[in-house]
DNA sequence: TTGAAAGCGCTACCAG
DNA sequence: CTGGTAGCGCTTTCAA
């Protein structure tokens, strides 16, 4: 591929703003609100003179608690609505200790976090699918890089974190403990028995897989795992471990390095063809690895799926474009993100765990198998 | 393609937690940090009383403004840190009335938002980089859609907004200035003069563009562009006009419909082939568009790039992955979305406008032109 | 260079 | 069912 550049300017590059944790952002005097618009924005003080009560009432009329008078609220609320008024959060928050804010948090740390969440379709929708139902439930949601220190979490004053892909006694989970944060995680957090979280049946969704490569006539299936102590690949790999033994088929996994997963598949797949035990399939769990395994396939002239059959534990846009099209888990990360939502949702409304909730896997049945 | 589903559960589906516009976020006695922390969270009277001095200096010690002796300042800062202090942003924005957060609102409405989202890579990167330069900038970044009432901007409660595709006379764009929220677009405002945007050149990658099409045997160039009415369509289109001109080639631009623009696109391209004058290549602009082309070509038997050269506008993992892989513009959207955060903190700043930042654009040739 | 005090807008508490 | 009032944690203003 070649690279050409359509237009290159000498462009405004503004100053690096970057600030050091813990200083903070300080204002000039007056808002804007205050500079453009003539007169204050309006309070609950205003809404109160307006439609003539307390202060008190308006702001239990408008939040919906205390016992008032139906007309009474209407009266406020038509006095809110003319007046343009809208709740100040910082007020709300300040008094109340809620921010009305969660974040979510998405793996790895800060270095590579833009470079995951670009390549990754996976995530793309987990975070749009929160954001929606976030806004759906009247809050505001933070993406937020994993905070690796107890000041950055606070620094985030957020009420409630979504945590994607926690590890085994994971830092961000103790971290939220020790400083009152709700927390919901999307997967389990390995070693824990907390109920609150999202996720798939790994387990069901890869004997899944395997039971429909051996029924595609795939005897000896390899399993393409990472690296990283998350839970779904502990799971997925016990899933496979299981299933060897029932088949008493000896298990055949190789762990990528998940920085570059297509390019560790394409070389753990290279090296298991060339040696003795030639699988007939191989599950790539990791994101993108599937495609390594074609370009190995291809490379060693194999057919697929005649000669090697290989499905890909996540389903992205890329599977669809390969040729050929790879069969792969659909894990729903829409679905996911609105559950784990509900979820925190819940949470922080005092009200007691429900038990994990576990998302369908849909099996993308496509021509790589 | 077969679907099939791997374990379906009766799963937890908790209550939908829907609040309706307005009202807020009611807490319960306490908030979390007191209940699960022994004692208070602390604050800048802790502090200040730790280090011996009175609030007002801890304040500035801690924010770097006002006059503070060196020493002192640093005796504050090691005891903020020893108390495990962190600014309580709510208190903050409330006494200063700027909230440290703005807003990403990319288009289109709530209702599809998701599902843009979803398909679209360059939305995707453009917000992981927004989110990324935000924190760097100490700052706190929400994802939300565009706001339609002046109620939900305000709801949001930010110092500023990054708007994505402003339309001519854009509502939000109103809003913002009403409400005094600074905000800086990417691509400009069609009609505008402001100087507060980020984006590409169109004029010149389309320019480019065509200039590269040519140099490959293209004699006859079809523009596929959107129905929308944004700069960026705008631009390249006139560029596509005035470089027809300058040739002496009539014009062939068709306007897709942008929900399901890869269809739209085969459609607009099997009826350009089937017509009198067949395009010998075509630059197709939409997200996605591309992919159209390539399906109504190889429907028609037609070779790409032999008889068809095919350029996309929009470059995204799918324009690699497809066979042949196309042709695209790289609009480089993490390096927007840092330049516009950049952007919109000098605004915040108070700082005047440098001008609009532009952004070059790469032009990936791949194999199918 | 530092401190005292006011008050941002809202909600919790308690009295009527 | 409604109102008065205190005060959340911080920044700002003004005085020392």
């Amino acid at each position: 591929m070649v690279t050409q550049r359509c237009c290159t300017f000498a462009v405004n590059h503004g100053p690096s703003h970057a600030v050091t944790p813990g200083s903070r952002i300080v204002g000039t005097r007056g808002n804007l609100w205050t500079m453009v618009t003539r007169g204050r924005r309006p309070t609950i003080a205003d809404v109160a003179r307006a439609a003539g009560v307390s202060v008190t009432t308006v702001s239990a009329a408008m939040s919906g608690k205390g016992r008032i008078d139906p007309a009474t609220r209407a009266r406020v609320q038509e006095a809110a609505r003319a007046a343009g008024w809208t709740p100040r959060r910082a007020a709300q928050a300040l008094r109340s200790g809620r921010t009305g804010t969660i974040a979510l948090c998405i793996p790895p740390d800060r270095s590579s976090w833009a470079d995951w969440m670009r390549h990754s379709s996976y995530l793309q929708q987990l975070t749009a699918a929160c954001a929606a139902a976030t806004i759906d439930a009247g809050r505001l949601m933070l993406l937020a890089p994993r905070p690796a220190e107890r000041v950055e979490l606070a620094g985030l004053d957020v009420d409630g974190l979504l945590l994607l892909d926690p590890v085994r006694a994971d830092p961000v989970v103790r971290m939220c403990a020790a400083a009152g944060v709700a927390l919901v995680t999307v997967d389990r957090e390995p070693g824990s028995t907390s109920p609150w979280w999202v996720g798939n049946d790994h387990r069901a969704a890869t004997r899944g897989v395997l039971d429909h490569l051996h029924e595609r006539g795939a005897r000896s299936v390899a399993l393409l795992t990472g690296a990283e102590r998350w839970a779904w690949l502990e799971d997925a790999h016990a899933a496979y471990a299981q299933w060897c033994a029932e088949r008493g088929a000896p298990p055949l996994v190789r762990a990528l390095d998940m920085d570059r997963p297509a390019d560790a598949a394409a070389h753990a797949t290279s090296a298991l063809l060339a040696a003795g035990e030639r699988p007939d399939a191989v599950l790539a769990l990791p994101t993108h690895a599937a495609l390594g395994v074609l370009a190995a396939a291809r490379a060693a002239g194999l057919d697929v799926p005649g000669d090697l059959r290989v499905v890909a534990g996540v389903d992205g846009p890329e599977m669809a474009a390969a040729r050929p099209a790879v069969t792969a888990l659909d894990l729903r990360p829409a679905e996911l993100g609105a559950r784990a939502v509900a979820m925190l949702v819940r949470r922080l409304g005092g009200e007691p765990p429900t038990g994990p909730d576990l998302v369908a896997t849909d099996l993308l049945v496509r021509a790589s198998s």
